[in-house]
RNA sequence: GGUCCCAUCGUCUAGUGGCCUAGGACAUCGGCCUCUCACGUCGAAAACACGGGUUCGAAUCCCGUUGGGACCA
């Protein structure tokens, strides 16, 4: 039997997550679900001068928003932890030390301005700079002259020669030429693992079936599979995935503006969007089908079937997406998910009609693509947000439009309180006194209704609005006063 | 400089040797719908980086060039 899948996702706590990292997670994540396998979050601190517990509890937020659960992680779940890599430097020292007992890594003693040295040096010579393994060939007696004088070392790892071979899930068949990779470090001076070092030691503690990561790593495997050997443990299986580029092609980074995963939620964008984009971007499913679900997913993605071209990021396919999730989404959860946008504008939720909002919300859901653009509409519905804009003011200061208005006001007052249904024949009614229809009535009637260029169809504001409030702001518009 | 990765419309892609006069989507432009915006709908413009092979036949396979990217330092 095939043990069962474990995968991980291994972000570094030194910033927000971003949507190409949210894309590595997902990826590790829909594959877990459809292998039946185990989501492993492990956190890689090492570098504690740019780590903070602030990012973790971030990155944490972002994973769940985004629907991804994990099986074990650095919240207490699982029983291969410590999950931070903070806590399991001992562990990376003591493989470390074996390796040197075993004479498979070897005490670099090369100081800072020998190494600087020497890369010049190969860099005027035409040679691609890289370490010459001159500490390689010290005599024991040598070593314990410069570990009595106290010369501070690194524990480096000797490649050798020959080719490196591997399957890539995603590349298919990858092959290394050895000669190009210079001896690297494993334990750094000051006794800190290399990303490489503690990366194998984590994956194979962990139990780690499939690496899914950036292509970024794909040159660092091969040096990862030296150390699996040297160990004589069997790798996992590796997949490497294109990375998000910016529309200059390079990396998308802070440079490009917005790509934290966070900065998308608060601006009103939907995980199920965010992650049908995601996907999008270098996926296509057997369907042809643009929209897809989490579900979905977990029945038909598959790493060998992903691009392998790097993709470019395109917000305005995610907000075509966001659009589209938007007004496929129901008045109710739209009203949760939209609370906070309308608290903040000012709007009492608690305090109107509950019937209200949620028909404001089905007319509004036409017209937003992310949601805190209702913020824009609101003065349609809430008078203590109602204000003309200055075009509309222009529309209403012609003669003829306040001539509309006036018989649209004096037929208001002279019927009784009107149903929702006879709206339109009250319309049809105006139409007749003023001889105008189409757009010379209604632009002037939206102007002075909504204080508005546009928004959604009069036709349902109306209604919604009652008679008293439309022949309120009526008044407004045609006494000319700021509300 | 070395070791690798990648290469179809502006963008995301379909395409795994004949079905391709290269399909779809976003964006763009135009028509329709319509009080506006949005939606919807119809249509237009838009690509196989280049050069060699292999083959009866290549976007698809091989090699080279060019371009972009990663890692190494």
């Amino acid at each position: 039997m095939a043990p069962t899948v474990r995968v991980r996702f291994a972000p570094a706590p030194t910033g927000l997550l971003h949507i190409g990292n949210a894309r590595t997670a997902l990826f590790n994540y829909v594959f877990a679900k459809r292998e039946r396998g185990r989501f492993i979050l492990r956190i890689e601190d090492t570098d504690a001068e740019r780590s903070s517990e602030a990012f973790v509890q971030a990155i944490l937020e972002d994973l769940r928003w985004l629907g991804i659960e994990w099986d074990e992680g650095p919240d207490g779940k699982g029983s291969y932890g410590p999950y931070r890599q903070s806590q399991r430097i001992s562990l990376y020292r003591q493989f470390g030390e074996q390796l040197l007992q075993e004479g498979k890594a070897y005490k670099c003693f090369c100081s800072r301005e020998r190494l600087e040295a020497l890369r010049k040096e190969q860099l005027s010579q035409g040679l691609m700079p890289r370490y010459d393994g001159k500490c390689r060939l010290l005599t024991r007696k040598e070593i314990s002259e410069k570990e009595s004088e106290g010369v501070p070392f690194v524990l480096r790892f000797p490649v050798g020669r020959g080719t490196v071979l591997f399957e890539d899930l995603i590349h298919g068949k990858m092959s290394f030429e050895l000669s190009g990779i210079g001896d690297f470090i494993i334990i750094r001076s000051y006794g800190i693992a290399d990303y490489n070092f503690a990366c194998v030691i984590d994956d194979h503690l962990m139990e780690i079936t499939h690496v899914i990561r950036g292509d970024d790593h794909l040159s660092n495997t091969p040096r990862q599979i030296l150390l699996y050997r040297a160990f004589g443990w069997e790798p996992p299986q590796f997949a490497h995935h294109p990375l998000i580029l910016g529309p200059d092609r390079t990396p998308l980074s802070k440079r490009h503006g917005a790509t934290a995963v966070a900065h998308y939620r608060q601006e009103g964008f939907l995980p199920e969007a965010l992650l049908n984009y995601l996907f999008l971007l270098g996926w296509t499913p057997p369907s042809k089908e643009e929209f897809f679900t989490i579900e979905k997913l977990r029945e038909e993605f598959s790493l060998s079937s992903l691009s392998r071209n790097a993709p470019i990021h395109s917000r305005q396919k995610l907000e075509w997406l966001n659009s589209h999730y938007i007004r496929k989404m129901n008045e109710n959860r739209l009203l949760t998910l939209l609370t906070p946008s309308l608290e903040k504008a000012g709007i009492k939720v608690d305090q109107c009609e509950k019937k209200y909002l949620l028909e404001v919300i089905s007319l509004l859901k036409e017209n937003i693509t992310v949601l805190s653009q209702v913020e824009e509409y609101l003065g349609i519905f809430f008078d203590e947000k109602f204000a003309i804009e200055e075009e509309a003011k222009k529309i209403l200061k012609h003669p003829e439009n306040q001539k509309i208005l006036q018989e649209i006001y004096a037929i208001l007052k002279e019927s009784p309180k009107k149903g929702e249904g006879s709206w339109a024949s009250l319309l049809l009614k105006v139409e007749e006194r003023t001889g105008h229809k189409g757009k010379s009535l209604y632009a002037p009637l939206r102007a002075g209704i909504t204080g508005k260029m546009k928004g959604p169809e009069l036709a349902k504001i109306l209604p919604l609005l009652g008679q008293e409030r439309v022949m309120k702001r009526l008044k407004i518009a045609l006494e000319g006063e700021d509300p």
